[in-house]
DNA sequence: CTTGACCTTCCCGTGACTGGAACCCTTATG
DNA sequence: CATAAGGGTTCCAGTCACGGGAAGGTCAAG
């Protein structure tokens, strides 16, 4: 199979299957011609690595899953707790994001927001005078 | 005052001042010797880009936001706007990470974690057999 | 024989810095 | 006077995970 079916397959751009070849995440066979030749075997490990680029697991994430889902006799604690950190991660960007949009959405409502230069959202920028009164 | 006073001022390390003033954000003086020279009005500036850069502001917002923030004559109605672009972003942001939290919670769960090779996370980025039955 | 859709490699750009090398300026101390 | 410490300076490279685009080879159809 060439790069172009694969990516239809795998959902994956072909610039992101040569990059993956290049990190080395997939190793595909060459043609005569120069074209890469992908198995089967080669698009489920793909698909693999779309899944989990989509539910946010770094490169090296998904390096360390594909070494375990490769290795018959892994134990499902070390994929856990990969999984587990990522949640982590996860959970403080989730709670980072949630205090950013808390105060962005105060600022905003106070805002009146007209053709007026006077503006609560700059005044917080400006020296975290937060509304005084 | 040197840059290395501005940092411990603003909270910024020197780098990234020094890369404020790269990207033209910034415009310190030079002394005789060729260091950097700022004014507080330059230190109030780098407060304010903290201030904006750490509610998730990008560099182009905070260049515009610093544009009406020094136009005397401004709308807040076109910062209330930036504001509620970059609002918006983040709501999206937070709506994603949700669902990535909600599904690797749901296979955390699943998954025994001891040192059987039998694991419902691999399971479902192999190939979204999401636990049957 | 040409067209057009594929494929190849290679290099640069992204955002917002960070690290490090190699060097200059200033002050204090032996 | 030498030197060491602790500022500062420039410039180059790396980060992360690709994407854009150039310059060119390959292949099937008309």
């Amino acid at each position: 199979m060439n790069i172009g079916d694969v990516s239809t397959r795998t959902g994956l751009p072909a610039k992101t299957i040569r990059y993956y070849e290049d990190i080395g995440l997939v190793t595909p066979d060459r043609a005569g011609n120069g074209y890469r030749r992908f198995s089967p075997a080669h698009v489920h490990k793909l698909r693999f690595l779309a899944r989990a680029r989509s539910l946010g697991f770094s490169i090296e994430e998904c390096r360390d899953l594909l070494a375990l889902w490769e290795d018959r006799a892994r134990a499902s604690a070390d994929v856990r707790a990969i999984a587990n950190q990522h949640l982590d991660r996860i959970e403080a960007k989730i709670t980072e994001l949630q205090e950013m949009r808390d105060t962005l959405a105060g600022l905003v409502r106070a805002c009146h927001g007209d053709d007026r230069p006077d503006c609560p959202i700059l005044r917080d920028l400006e020296g975290g005078t937060p509304k005084a009164g």
